[in-house]
Formats: structure tokens, C-alpha cells, sequence
DNA sequence: CGTGTGTTCATAT
DNA sequence: TGAACACACG
């Protein structure tokens, strides 16, 4: 997923973080990497739809976090990703294969009565449907926390928003798994963000301007930039057999020119270059540069960045390789959470009775303190619960989403009403799971919601070490030790030395040669996929 | 020797 | 799905 290695590469360049230095501002989150990892540990509880609790456990990772950011007074806002670009229709049909296979397998083991090898699999089938974001979008919006589903590419979403002022909705950073982001331009990514909140930073402005650190990108701009990582692999298109991202690096660094890359390029590698291979590369720059974003200002679909007139000339205005452009109440239903992306069809808000039960999570340990109580009657008329429940959908015609939103509000309200008794026990279902009001100022019980309640036992070895440091907030005391310890688990970083050109790559592979080795076998078989999107079937066809 | 490719293992709880 | 490791190719 992303760009092939690039990661590695930019090793140089990252800067271990905390959280905490982006106090006071909007930070941009990718939510299918966090969605991803919390769906771990209830993969086959969400393939099965199986009853009970544990089905519910990403939600409670993905709040946790959500937590923890409010926790140092971040704004969050969280981006989904919304349908596929046409670049990548291919391979996500692949992606889908292999989930299938295995689910299948899975499904014998379970048969067999086989649940642990059964679970096994299904974690190699993780997928993040758009159900299951939508379930977590409700959460959302009981929690009031900003969000917004990406026409396509939440990455290009997230981009934009980091260009924007913040007073318009613009984050000063992103926290996400996924390099892409620096394809995208995004000034300011943290990769690897633990639950603590320390994490990697790339900050790209730093990896294009400082001076001496090896490899060198001082020669670079971001249209250079952007460029090495299409050539080194992306989600949109293969490398050309051989490339990675060290000789991506090598021929951008030395013609300093897409075109003469790619001239060269050809004249090397001959037919191991694909016929096309120009073109689909131009249109992998072009999403990467301009691809569709929804701008909440105007509500309409727009460029990431400015087109060029060349790029609306040369194809006669067909733009439909980003995508196709949607219809304003299309773009608008789709950011707002209640069209899926995928399909189209309306999200029902909903709860769905036979589901109810599932949110009393009756949680061993879990009982409620006063202090929850006082929370949850806080709460009252919150409508977190309902995103407890399993969505539904109505089929809709694509062109009609007011219609159906209408529908689904009209739907909503009622049902909701009618089910208001559940509210309580549900909200306090929430409660169990960890999730505290968003008006609950308490520091104590934020914190222990984070888990560092001073009687929580933290497996961090070097808690006791730090005994002596100072103890306002046993979370920042914590946090700081962890951050210590990143910092030491990466000295190499501030070891980076000035060498000559050529010492670029000997640098490098010193640094790297252990490390690389990354599958690329997605690019073989044109499989690079990012699991990333709701898959589902080719959007387009649709259109 | 440098790079890309293929395999394995842990993933969260 | 990503990270680390061993191996093969040019």
C-alpha cells in the first residue's frame, strides 16, 4: 500500500513525536488505518455478524484514540475514504479475490469447528466495508467529532484539508499509515502513532529543503517528488519491472524531468516498459496532483490543486480517470456520511431491533462507577447508541439522493423515538466500552479512559524508571518516558552525515540493506492493491 | 555489490 | 498489511 518503500527511504527524515506539539489545533485522521488495525481483534465477529460485545471492538480502539487526542486538546477530524479511483478498479477486483478465498477457507475451518485456525484466516480477510464505516460515522456524530467521507481518496482528501487555513476547515497535520500522503503533498504526516500518541513525523518541507542529509531532495519540488514515487510503485500503477525507489530516485535526481525520466526509461528497460506506460503515468501524476476532493465550503467536488489547461485540452475535458464528477446533493450526501460511496445507496440511521441487545455488552469486569453514571445521564438525548446498531440500506437511484435522504432522516427520527427507552442502556453499553462524554471535562476519568489511571497497572517498562519525574498528570509523565524511548530506538536519525553524490546510495543501502525487502510482489502481479477502499465492485460501471 | 523479489511472522486484545 | 530477513538477478 502507498508508495513501495518510500517509507524506508524517507528514514532520515522522520523525527519521533508526540502527539501533544499539535495542542490547540485540527489534526486530519485517516480513518481506514485505524479502522484496519481495530478490526484485528473482531475480524471474524464482523464477517459472522456475530452477536455480542466483541463485535464492537474496533469501535472502541477507534475512540480510544479519538480519546487520547482530545485527551491533549486536539481537534480531530477523521476522513473516510469514499469510492475508487478508475486506476485502481483492477486491482481492488483482485484485493476482493483473495479476501474471498480467504473467507471461504475460513468458513471450512469454522466448519470443521476449527475457530482459531477459522479466525486466522479471517484476519487475512480483513476488509472495512463501508457498513462498518458508517457504524463508527454515527459515533461520530454523537460525539460531535468532524468527519468527512472523501469523494474518492481520503488521502487526497486529507491533503487538501491540509492545505486549507484552519479557520476553513484546513489541519495543520495527519496521522496516518499510509505514504501516499506525501505523494499527495500533505506538508505534515505522523506515521505509527501509538495509542500513547507517539509516533513518526515526516514533515515534507523538511525532506525537500534541508540541506546535507542523505538522500538529498534539495534539488527536488514536489512535482519531482511526486513523480519518484509513481516511478518507484504506487497504488495507481505499478513500477516498471526492476524499479524501486532507490533507482526512482536516482533517475529523478539526475534528469530532474518527468518526461526525459521516461525517455530514458524507455531506452533502458525497452520492452519491459509498457506500451502505455507514459500515459497511465501521466494520469497516476494527475490523481495525484489534482484528484477530486469535496471542498465543504462550496459543497461541490473539486481538484486537489488547480488544473492545467493542458491537462483539460489533451483530453478533450475528459476528466473521468479521477473519477467521475459527481452532482453537488451527490457530493454532499456522500462527505455527510449518507450515501454509500460505493453503491449509492442511502445509509440507514436507524437501530435495528433484533440487533439491540448487542449493545448491553454485558462485559465481565465492567460496572459503573458514579461517576459513569453522572456521565450517561450527561449524555441524555445523545444518540450514541445508535451507532451500535447494524445499518441497513435502501436502495436508491444514484440520481436521486435527496429523495432517499429525506427518507432515511423521516425514518431515523421516528425510529428513534420510538426506541428512546433503549437509550439509556445503551448509552451506559457505551460507557462500558470506554467511551467517555465528550462533556466530561474530568481529567481523571479521561484518563481513564486512556488506560493511566494511577491504579491501572502499565506494562511500559520504563514507568518505574521515571519514578522521580514529575507528576502532575501521570499520562504526560507516561507519555514522555515512551517518547524517550523512541527517541533512543532511533539514533541513526540524528547520526545522518554530508557525503558526496555518490555516497547517496552507499549511505543509504548501509542504512537500508537490512530493511528493504518489501513485498513488491504486489507489483508483479499487478495486485497492489490497497485494501484501503470498500472494493465493492467497479463504481463506474454505474456511472 | 546493489536492488528488487519472495517468504515469514506479528498484527489487537 | 507491514516489517524483517534471505535470496536471486544483473
Amino acid at each position: 500500500m502507498g508508495i513501495n518503500n518510500l517509507l524506508r527511504f524517507l528514514k532520515p527524515y522522520v523525527e519521533s513525536v508526540h502527539i501533544k506539539k499539535y495542542s490547540g489545533k485540527r489534526v486530519g485522521i485517516d480513518a481506514y488505518s485505524w479502522l484496519h488495525k481495530g478490526a484485528y481483534s473482531c475480524n471474524m465477529e464482523l464477517y459472522l455478524d456475530m452477536e455480542g460485545d466483541k463485535k464492537y471492538q474496533f469501535l472502541q480502539y477507534f475512540m480510544h484514540r479519538i480519546n487520547m487526542l482530545r485527551h491533549y486538546k486536539i481537534t480531530p477530524v477523521v476522513v473516510f475514504d469514499g469510492g475508487n479511483t478508475p486506476c485502481k478498479a483492477a486491482t481492488e477486483d483482485e484485493r476482493h479475490r483473495r479476501r474471498k478465498t480467504n473467507r471461504d477457507m475460513a468458513m471450512e475451518k469454522l466448519k470443521e469447528g476449527d475457530t482459531n485456525g477459522a479466525s486466522e484466516l479471517f484476519q487475512r480477510a480483513v476488509s472495512i466495508t463501508p457498513q462498518i464505516a458508517h457504524q463508527l460515522i454515527q459515533i461520530l456524530r454523537s460525539e460531535n467529532i468532524e468527519f468527512v467521507v472523501a469523494p474518492y481518496e481520503a488521502d487526497a482528501q486529507l491533503a487538501y484539508l491540509s492545505g486549507l487555513e484552519t479557520e476553513k476547515g484546513g489541519v495543520v497535520a495527519i496521522i496516518s499509515e499510509d505514504s501516499d500522503l506525501l505523494a499527495y503533498g500533505c506538508p505534515s504526516v505522523v506515521f505509527k502513532m501509538d495509542r500513547y500518541g507517539n509516533g513518526d513525523e515526516i514533515v515534507l518541507e523538511k525532506v525537500l529543503n534541508i540541506v546535507g542529509r542523505i538522500p538529498s531532495f534539495m534539488n527536488f519540488n514536489r512535482e519531482l517528488f511526486t513523480g519518484m514515487c509513481v516511478l518507484a510503485g504506487c497504488d495507481f500503477l505499478p513500477s516498471v519491472p526492476g524499479i524501486g525507489i532507490t533507482k526512482a530516485y536516482n533517475l529523478v535526481a539526475k534528469y530532474r524531468n518527468i518526461d526525459r525520466v521516461l525517455s530514458v526509461l524507455k531506452f533502458e528497460k525497452g520492452k519491459q516498459v509498457p506500451e502505455d506506460y507514459p500515459t497511465a503515468f501521466k494520469e497516476a501524476m494527475a490523481v495525484f496532483q489534482h484528484a477530486r476532493v469535496y471542498d465543504a465550503a462550496s459543497k461541490k467536488l473539486k481538484p486537489l490543486n488547480p488544473l492545467p489547461p493542458e491537462l483539460l485540452q489533451g483530453r478533450n475535458g475528459d476528466l473521468d480517470f479521477l473519477g467521475p464528477d459527481l452532482s453537488p446533493s451527490i457530493a454532499v450526501a456522500i462527505a455527510e456520511g449518507n450515501l454509500d460511496p460505493c453503491t449509492m445507496e442511502a445509509f440507514d440511521n436507524s437501530p435495528q431491533p433484533g440487533y439491540k441487545h448487542n449493545l448491553s455488552f454485558p462485559d465481565s469486569g465492567s460496572q459503573l462507577s458514579t461517576q459513569e453514571e453522572t456521565t450517561e445521564s450527561k449524555q441524555e438525548g445523545s444518540f450514541a447508541i445508535v451507532s451500535c446498531n447494524k445499518t441497513i440500506k435502501k436502495r436508491i437511484r444514484g440520481d436521486m439522493p435527496l429523495d432517499a435522504m429525506k427518507r432515511n432522516s423521516e425514518g431515523k427520527q421516528k425510529r428513534m423515538t420510538s426506541e428512546e427507552v433503549l437509550h439509556k442502556s445503551e448509552t451506559l453499553a457505551l460507557k462500558r466500552l470506554g467511551f467517555p462524554s465528550q462533556n466530561d471535562a474530568s481529567v481523571d476519568k479521561e484518563r481513564a479512559s486512556l488506560g493511566f489511571a494511577p491504579n491501572i497497572p502499565c506494562n511500559n517498562p520504563f514507568k518505574k524508571q521515571k519514578k522521580d519525574e514529575v507528576q502532575p498528570n501521570q499520562a504526560m509523565a507516561i507519555e514522555e518516558q515512551v517518547s524517550e524511548l523512541t527517541e533512543i530506538e532511533k539514533p541513526e536519525i540524528l547520526s545522518a552525515t554530508q557525503k558526496s553524490e555518490e555516497s547517496v546510495d552507499s549511505k543509504f543501502i548501509e542504512q537500508k540493506s537490512k530493511r528493504m525487502g518489501e513485498k513488491l510482489s504486489k507489483q508483479s502481479d499487478c495486485n497492489r492493491v490497497t485494501s484501503k477502499k470498500c472494493s465493492i465492485l467497479n463504481f463506474f460501471s454505474r456511472v
